[in-house]
DNA sequence: GATTACTCATGGGG
DNA sequence: CCCCCATGAGTAAT
C-alpha cells in the first residue's frame, strides 16, 4: 500500500495545481488493466489491429495507442484485480512524465508557478508570458504541459471546474428576474471563465486519441469537448488539423461530431455512420441554400480517407425531443467511403461513411443495447429479477449477474425511507416557508432559501450548484407544491441495476447517463444517534456512519475567484447536528448496494427539511461528474476515527481496499 | 497582429 | 408540440 501513497504524492506533483483538494481525483479512471498489448504505432499492422497512426505527425509525444482507456464496458471487469495498479503504471499514470519531459516531475515546490518552464522542456512556447490585465485575478493552476498535454485526472478537474462554474452561473441567474428576450446561456459563460482563466487542457491539436480522454466519456455542452481537447470548435461539426503534404499543406480531420438527429445509421449498426459534409446553408436541416463545396471540414475528411486517418467520433444523442442532448465520445472511426448526394433542396451534399475501428471499448453501442433493454425485446442477459424493489420505487432496479452463479444478494426489505430510532430526537423542528405554490430562487425572503445562505440549492433541472455541510430543502408541509427544492424528495429519477462486480460483490450502476451533480438515492435504512448506541452494532457491511472521515475533495468553484482567495470560501464537508448512523443491514433501498471506491463518481450530501413538526435528516447521493451508462455509481465510505488521533498521517480503515484507484488508500470502513 | 468568415448549439418564443 | 430565430464562441483564413 505504500506503493499507492507513493504513487499518491507523485500525482500532486505531476499535477502542478496549487490548492491540494483540487487534486483529489473524482473518478474512477481506467485503473483495469488492457486485455491485449497495444499495437505499434506506426508500421504494418497485424490483423485485428487497426492503424491508429497511419502518418507521422509533429506530435512525437503521442502515447501508444490504448485501446482499452474505457473503464466502463462490463466486458472487461474481468480484468479488474487490485494486483493490477503496480503492474500497470505506465497506462494509467499520468503521462506528462512521458509526454513531455518534465523536469519538475518528482521534485516537491514545483506548485508555485504556472508560466515558468521547466528546464530542458521541448515545448516550443517559449514566449515570455505577457501579461493579460484582464486575467491577472486568475491562475488556474494547471501547468503550461498540463494545458498542452493532458492525462485522466487533469481533464477530469476541468470538466468539474467547468460544470461547478455553470451551475453557479446557472444559479445566479435563476434568482434574477426572468427578463424575457435575454437568452441565458451559462455554458458559454462558464466556458469563456475557463478558457480566459486556462482552465483547459490538451490545447495542442491533435490527431487520434487524446490523452485523459476516454472512450465512453459523456458531454452535455459541446464547450466541454473543447476545453479538454477533444473537439476545439465550439459550433463547428468537423475539426481539423493543417499537416505538410508530399507537395503542400493539407487539412487532416481530427474529429467530427454528428448531431444525431440528421446523420443516418447504416441499418441497425452502431460501429457504421454515415455523416454529412458541412456548409451549403443548412444542409442537416434541409434547409441548404447551395453546393456544399470541397474544403475545410469537407476536405479535410477526404483527406482523411485518403490517408487511411482514423477520426475521432463524438455521437450526439437525444434520447427523446424532451430530453437534453448528450455527446459520447464513441472512439476511432475510419472514413471507407464519401460521395456526392443531392440533399432534399436540390443542392450538393457531401456524405461520408465512417466505420468504427475495431478492438475499441464499447461505447454508443452500450446506449443501443441499453435501449433495446428499456424496450424488453431481448432482455438484459444475467437477468435475475426485474425489479427488486418489487414496485416500491417507481423506477424499476433490476438485479443481473453477468458474472457467476450466484442469484441474488442475502434477504433485506426493500424501502425507500430511512426509519428513525425512539432515541433520535432532533430537537427544535424550523418552520417551513411561506412562498406561494413555488419558492422563487432570487426571492430572499424565504425561509428555506435564507437557511440555504441565500442560494437556491438546486437549478432549474434539479441539479446540486454546490456541496455543502447541510441542505434545507423545502418541506412537504411547506405551500410550495411545485417548488424545486425537494429534489431528494421525490424518489429515483435514473434506471438502475444492481450488478453482480468481479471481486466486490454487488454493487449498483445506472443505465440512463447522470449528469454531474445530480440526485441518485437517498441512504435508507434504520438510523440512530451514533452516541446512543453500542458501539459493536456500528460497522457492518450495510451501515452508513456520518463520522467516518472521507478524503475532502473540493467540487464548488466561484467564477473569478483566484485561489488565494479560495479559503473565504465556505467548507464543502459534510456538518451534521448528531452523530449519524444508518443500518440498512435489514431495511434498506438501493443505496445498500454502492461500493466504496478511492475515486469515487458520487459524494454523499446531508439533506435536512421538517416533516409532521420533525426534522428529518437524510443522506443524499449526488453525481460528482457526468457518469456514463453502465459505470458502476462509487462513493468514498470513509475510514472510522481511530480513539487517537494520527495527526496528518492517513487514516487506514478495516477492510482491504480493492478499488484498484491509483489513489487507493488501501483500506476504508 | 487584427479582423472577418465560418459553423450551428442553445434556449426562448411563436 | 414543433419550428423558427437571435445570439454567440473559438478557430481558421484573410
Amino acid at each position: 500500500m505504500e506503493g499507492n501513497y507513493g504513487c499518491y504524492s507523485d500525482k500532486t506533483r505531476v499535477l502542478d495545481i496549487k490548492p491540494l483538494r483540487t487534486l483529489k481525483p473524482v473518478f474512477p479512471s481506467g485503473n483495469q488493466a488492457p486485455p491485449f498489448v497495444c499495437a505499434p504505432p506506426f508500421g504494418p499492422f497485424p490483423s485485428g489491429f487497426s492503424p491508429f497512426y497511419p502518418f507521422s505527425s509533429s506530435q512525437v509525444n503521442q502515447q501508444a495507442p490504448d485501446l482499452n482507456q474505457s473503464q466502463h464496458p462490463p466486458q472487461h471487469q474481468p480484468q479488474y484485480t487490485p494486483q493490477h495498479q503496480p503492474q500497470n503504471p505506465p497506462q494509467n499514470a499520468p503521462k506528462p512524465s512521458v509526454v513531455t519531459p518534465l523536469k519538475s516531475f518528482g521534485s516537491t515546490d514545483n506548485t508555485s508557478n504556472d508560466d515558468v518552464e521547466p528546464e530542458g522542456s521541448t515545448l516550443k512556447r517559449k514566449t515570455p508570458k505577457k501579461r493579460r490585465p484582464e486575467n491577472a485575478n486568475f491562475e488556474s493552476g494547471i501547468s503550461v504541459a498540463g494545458k498542452e498535454n493532458g492525462y485522466r485526472e487533469l481533464v477530469m478537474d476541468v470538466l468539474m471546474r467547468f460544470d461547478a462554474l455553470r451551475r453557479r452561473f446557472a444559479q445566479l441567474e435563476d434568482a434574477k428576474e426572468a427578463s424575457s428576450g435575454i437568452i441565458k446561456r451559462p455554458d458559454l459563460k462558464a466556458g469563456s471563465n475557463c478558457m480566459s482563466s486556462g482552465v483547459r487542457t490538451n490545447t495542442k491539436k491533435r490527431h487520434g486519441i487524446v490523452p485523459g480522454v476516454e472512450i465512453g466519456d459523456i458531454y452535455f455542452f459541446r464547450f466541454e469537448m473543447c476545453l479538454v481537447g477533444l473537439h476545439s470548435p465550439s459550433m463547428a461539426g468537423i475539426d481539423y488539423l493543417v499537416v505538410k503534404g508530399e507537395a503542400e499543406e493539407e487539412p487532416i480531420a481530427t474529429s467530427i461530431v454528428s448531431s444525431g438527429l440528421y446523420d443516418n445509421n447504416d441499418g441497425d449498426n452502431p460501429d457504421v455512420l454515415i455523416y454529412t459534409g458541412q456548409g451549403g446553408g443548412n444542409a442537416e436541416k434541409d434547409k441548404q441554400s447551395s453546393d456544399q463545396k470541397l474544403e475545410r471540414g469537407n476536405l479535410a475528411l477526404e483527406k482523411s480517407m485518403k490517408r487511411n486517418s482514423a477520426v475521432r467520433v463524438i455521437r450526439g444523442l437525444r434520447e427523446n425531443s424532451h430530453s437534453v442532448k448528450i455527446y459520447v465520445y464513441d472512439g476511432l472511426y475510419d472514413i471507407k467511403e464519401s460521395w456526392v448526394e443531392k440533399g432534399k433542396s436540390g443542392h450538393n451534399t457531401f456524405k461520408y461513411k465512417l466505420v468504427r475501428v475495431p478492438g475499441q471499448p464499447p461505447a454508443f453501442a452500450t446506449w443501443t443495447a441499453i435501449k433495446k433493454w428499456k424496450a424488453g425485446l431481448p432482455s438484459r442477459q444475467g437477468l435475475i429479477l426485474p425489479d427488486i424493489t418489487a414496485g416500491v420505487e417507481s423506477i424499476a432496479v433490476s438485479l443481473v449477474n453477468e458474472v457467476d452463479a450466484d442469484n441474488g444478494p442475502a434477504y433485506f426489505t426493500y424501502s425507500t425511507t430511512v426509519k428513525y430510532s425512539e432515541s433520535f430526537r432532533l430537537t427544535q423542528p424550523s418552520i417551513g416557508c411561506d412562498c406561494g405554490n413555488t419558492c422563487k430562487p432570487g426571492n430572499l425572503n424565504c425561509h428555506c432559501i435564507k437557511k440555504n445562505g441565500g442560494d437556491f440549492p438546486y437549478i432549474g433541472n434539479g441539479v446540486l450548484v454546490s456541496r455543502k455541510p447541510m441542505i434545507y430543502e423545502c418541506s412537504p408541509s411547506c405551500p410550495c407544491s411545485t417548488c424545486k427544492s425537494k429534489v431528494t424528495q421525490i424518489g429515483l429519477k435514473v434506471r438502475l441495476e444492481i450488478f453482480k462486480t468481479a471481486n466486490r460483490g454487488w454493487g449498483l450502476r445506472s443505465w440512463d447517463p447522470i449528469r454531474a451533480g445530480s440526485f441518485i438515492c437517498i441512504y435508507a435504512g434504520e438510523a440512530k444517534d451514533k452516541s446512543k448506541v453500542q458501539q459493536t452494532m456500528a460497522n457492518d457491511d450495510y451501515t452508513f456512519d456520518t463520522t467516518r472521515v472521507s478524503t475532502p475533495f473540493k467540487w464548488n468553484y466561484e467564477p473569478g475567484l483566484a485561489e488565494e482567495d479560495a479559503s473565504v470560501e465556505m467548507s464543502e464537508e459534510p456538518d451534521l447536528p448528531l452523530p449519524l448512523i444508518i443500518s440498512a443491514k435489514n431495511v434498506g433501498n438501493v443505496a445498500r448496494f454502492m461500493n466504496h471506491t478511492c475515486s469515487p463518481n458520487v459524494f454523499w450530501q446531508p439533506v435536512t427539511y421538517e416533516s409532521n413538526s420533525q426534522l428529518v435528516l437524510h443522506v443524499a447521493f449526488f453525481a460528482i461528474s457526468h457518469i456514463p451508462p453502465m459505470t458502476e455509481l462509487t462513493y468514498d465510505y470513509g475510514v472510522s476515527r481511530p480513539s487517537g488521533t494520527q495527526n496528518g498521517n492517513p487514516l487506514y480503515g478495516k477492510k482491504k481496499c480493492f478499488c484498484g484507484s491509483q489513489y487507493c488508500r488501501g483500506s476504508f470502513g
